[in-house]
DNA sequence: AATGAATGAGAGTTCATTCAT
DNA sequence: GATGAATGAACTCTCATTCAT
């Protein structure tokens, strides 16, 4: 039982990590306090990870490379789905996986925490960033060369589709206190805006 | 000329502060390097401001409000201009007053510290974006009056236009160290977008 | 065999301590390292010793008893020899089983930890430093009593006769870093320095 | 007066740092107690020394250079002086300023911390032992110059000659608590075994 | 007997803030 | 008004020691 502890560790002090991080950023979260929430103490933090930084880098990891894997399977998963639909299927899983639920607070997290820590943005645009953006393209090109519609200039960047849905995590985060921000009805209008541009009629 | 140094010394110490702040965020910013920067002891610093966070709220205050002005005069200035190009007006105003300059850094900040300082999210949120939002919210409901173009669910979320520019500037921000960042060939590609979802066919 | 082991246990972990305080210093010796060494958890080490201040105790004691045997039962063997001969032979010892061996180290440690440790500088005092002071002592006054030559004061501090032994382990220890230390050659220097104040000619 | 305070500052800490280097170690000396024997925070120290060892270091190098000074100006005062004298009066110098002071206990201190401080010895061979080794030999060219006496090997290394002060300088460390230990019996003898090596009769 | 995961007191260092000058 | 020396609470990290397994 001892011995399940130990394998279990690691885990439950990044955990408890990835709360503090997300609420505090990096610099005004406490060691003590990752410690407290894993219900260890703070030497027991420093058996498992050397430093502080590098516990960060280790929750940071540990929740990027999950969610592109989950992303890519699902868009790429129906070889048949016309790309217009794959591109709506992209920008639904982005909104529900990442803008509409607490994820959206590591988009805030690299963000925040990137110009202090080149590994991060290094890390974030190599792995998670660049294949996100790969991914839209692909669709985007496939979607032309099946004539479904021209994408023109987005192909070179495809952030300029992106863009709203960061933006709306942003926006959750910093101003959901100030006013209420419904992001269904964001994403609806977001979606919506993306077809008009490509020429495609919204069926329902 | 005793006097004007003493009437100058909060805007000297601001602008020390802005300079700070922007490059370090407002935990890691030292109040002995913006005294330094400004010219003073560090005891003069709180000769004027009663704590570091009031001299943070003084410095986002003054770097903002003239912004907006700025912006909304430019817009607004000619009444007769067809709602399309002052849409335009605004994209290419804001890309050059805050993607394009150090002042995206702004940008930055706020959504960094944002969490952290409720105020400053309020603040940020009525003078700045709500006027902004407002701003692109009034040139669209001015051209479908004049019959330019069809806004549809854009008029409720004008974040969506909004949306590349402020992530052209994060983008420039956090991954131009590993990735040349192109914003003139980013705010064509953004224009270009919103002109095809309205329905404007581009001119040159 | 496995009884083997276990009475082998004190003996491995007081040689891996050995090393590491000679190589540290008591405050800079990790218990970590020293079980790491002895190839035992840590959790055993506190099985066979107290504490880490008990573990050197016996660490020191270990080494400097068999040390003290070894010079006695070597200088006094042959009683027939000149006493200006013993004298020479406790200085070859000495250079040999000390100063030029890394049991120098031993030296060192004793001298830097003495301070903090009473016991320390007493148990050195009474089991070596005397024992070596009086057998000196003695081949001195077997020397005077056989004519061989005048010893004066160094009866009385025959510390002198051995100080640039110990004082050529710790400059071997110390500046043999910076400069070249030529031990046979400062031994030989010694050597004929003694035997010029005794007034006996160098043979050869 | 708070300016006057400012600069007897450093002094008054490098002042208490001696005092605690001096009783534990480097590693055993704790800044806290340091600043307190000064009258001052622990923030102060740091404001004139920016880490632990560069306290330590100016600590060492404020000990030890006016020693040298001294000793080299006194020595060479006389330039008429019979070489003889002059290497009497090294070594009176040395048990006065060195073995008999408290300043032996910097010696210990060197020897104790320079095999974790490599800077220790080498600023110490560089800025002390030569010099004074130099010093010796320089007196015994002169005395064998003159006529006085044959100084033989010992040019080689007058090590050999000064290491008695060191070690006596080590055991009245060491050993005091243990047997009572008289310095100036000590030197009396150390100083009649050089005279005789080098073929000097004592006067009285 | 042996393990090694866990502890927590205590170390060096930083920095917003104070206040005598 | 202006200074800048001084403070001390708070932080990260270390390591001798303990104890459930």
């Amino acid at each position: 039982m001892r011995r399940r502890r130990k394998d279990a560790r690691p885990t439950e002090i990044v955990a408890a990590a990835r709360a503090v991080f997300l609420e505090n950023g990096f610099a005004s979260a406490k060691v003590d306090e990752i410690a407290r929430r894993a219900g260890v103490s703070k030497g027991t933090v420093y058996l498992y990870f050397p430093t502080k930084e590098a516990l960060f880098e280790e929750t940071v990891r540990a929740d990027f490379l999950p969610l592109m894997e989950r992303l890519t399977t699902l868009v790429m998963a129906d070889e048949d789905m016309p790309a217009i639909d794959q591109l709506r299927l992209v920008g639904e899983t982005m909104y529900r996986e990442i803008a509409g639920s607490d994820r959206r607070l590591i988009t805030h997290l690299v963000i925040s925490e990137g110009p202090r820590f080149p590994w991060l943005t290094e890390f974030y645009h190599r792995e998670i960033m660049s294949r996100g953006l790969n991914l839209i393209r692909a669709v985007l090109e496939r979607g032309e060369a099946r004539g479904e519609f021209e994408a023109g200039g987005l192909k070179n960047y495809p952030e300029i589709l992106m863009a709203p849905t960061i933006v709306g995590a942003l926006f959750a985060i910093l101003f959901a206190r100030h006013e209420p921000f419904d992001m269904d009805a964001f994403r609806a209008a977001h979606i919506e805006f993306v077809m008009r541009a490509l020429g495609v009629t919204e069926k329902s």
